[in-house]
DNA sequence: CAAATGACAAATATTTATTTTTGTCATTTG
DNA sequence: CAAATGACAAAAATAAATATTTGTCATTTG
């Protein structure tokens, strides 16, 4: 027992076993084995299964934010930058959804097991998304309000597109198109007008 | 026996039943016996239990679209006509889901199973839409384009607000706020700009 | 003595046995 | 003879019996 149990180590193995498992057929003592320790020892570092749950939920929820903090913090006008954010979250949800549909599902089950989690997930999402509409306000280019319920707006009118609730409604061809037929729309809602 | 079964009978008599017993809960037996049949007497009206339920289905589907027809031929601008209709769409379904959660869960179950009745009652609406859009363009108050995108468009970016999938999320009080926020962005890009 | 163990009871979940339901059709009824 | 019946087999759902899992904690290990 040279090397001490880690909080990664335990979420690293967690998701393995849930990938092989699912969500549904995962025991504790299933992760104790995988980890070769007895499952009274995970106790010690996570409350609860539901706790275990919930880190490794987090962790997933940011995978999806993190590569969209860059996109903020990158140069261009706040209607290329906002254009990019969406487009770069409905690519990450849509292409995991279609590569792995089993896998998709079950980590949004297991963050579904998690609200708070999930409130806190959207809420960074919005943050992000006002940051961009902010700068565009400040900037002169986008219409002067309230920049974060104009990016809760933004972010709500292409829900359609992202939420993995209408997950099943992405294998349309079409939904690229339509997509684009939104943007066109709430383009004009943003910019100043000439 | 003076009176004969009629598909309209069975389908009052199915409802009544379905909303007593539950989605799950109730056999086909059990509506014949609320009928005073046997079952056999339902398979020479309807081919098997997934038709009588899809024939359930496609009217309380109805029941959502046909007041909304109304709305379509309202006198008034064609942007008022579309907020209206919208509002309406949006007041009909979070009512309903607000009343008896357990019974709109319930229908929207049984409409599911019936994936091509569901196709069929989006496009009725998208259809409905694309009719008050057309006016809209042609009578030089709604920017010109492919009406029925446009329309399409309009949907998908309000689904928030009227998808069954989304309606857990609908029992928070700034629903009605972040409505108005989507609309104010949709509005610019609806009109001609002056 | 901090970290891990494993025996244990209560809560969950799975399997198996039993019952109900669906859909058909030869027969009955008015 | 059109409409309805009800006995029946196959499929599906439910209930009962069995096994697993969760979470605790007194004990062990290095």
């Amino acid at each position: 027992m040279a090397a001490p149990l880690t909080r990664e180590q335990i979420l690293n193995t967690t998701e393995q076993v849930l990938r092989r498992f699912g969500l549904d057929k995962t025991s504790v003592v299933d992760v104790a084995r995988a980890l070769g320790v007895s499952h009274g020892t995970l106790y010690r570092h996570f409350s609860s299964k539901a706790a275990l749950k919930e880190a490794v939920a987090e962790r997933w929820l940011h995978e999806v934010s993190a590569p969209l903090a860059i996109i903020v913090e990158n140069a261009g006008s706040a209607l290329e930058k906002t254009q990019l954010w969406l487009e770069r979250l409905i690519h990450i949800k849509q292409s995991k959804a279609l590569e792995d549909p089993e896998l998709f599902a079950m980590y949004n089950a297991l963050a579904e097991e998690s609200v708070e989690s999930i409130e806190k997930h959207i809420n960074d999402l919005i943050s992000q998304l006002t940051q961009i509409v902010e700068e565009g306000m400040q900037a002169g280019e986008f219409q002067n309000a309230d920049a974060r319920e104009v990016a809760s707006a933004v972010f709500y009118a292409t829900a359609r597109f992202h939420h993995p609730a209408l997950a099943k409604e992405w294998i349309s061809p079409a939904i690229n198109h339509e997509f684009e037929q939104v943007w066109n729309l709430l383009v004009s809602g943003l910019l100043i007008r000439k």
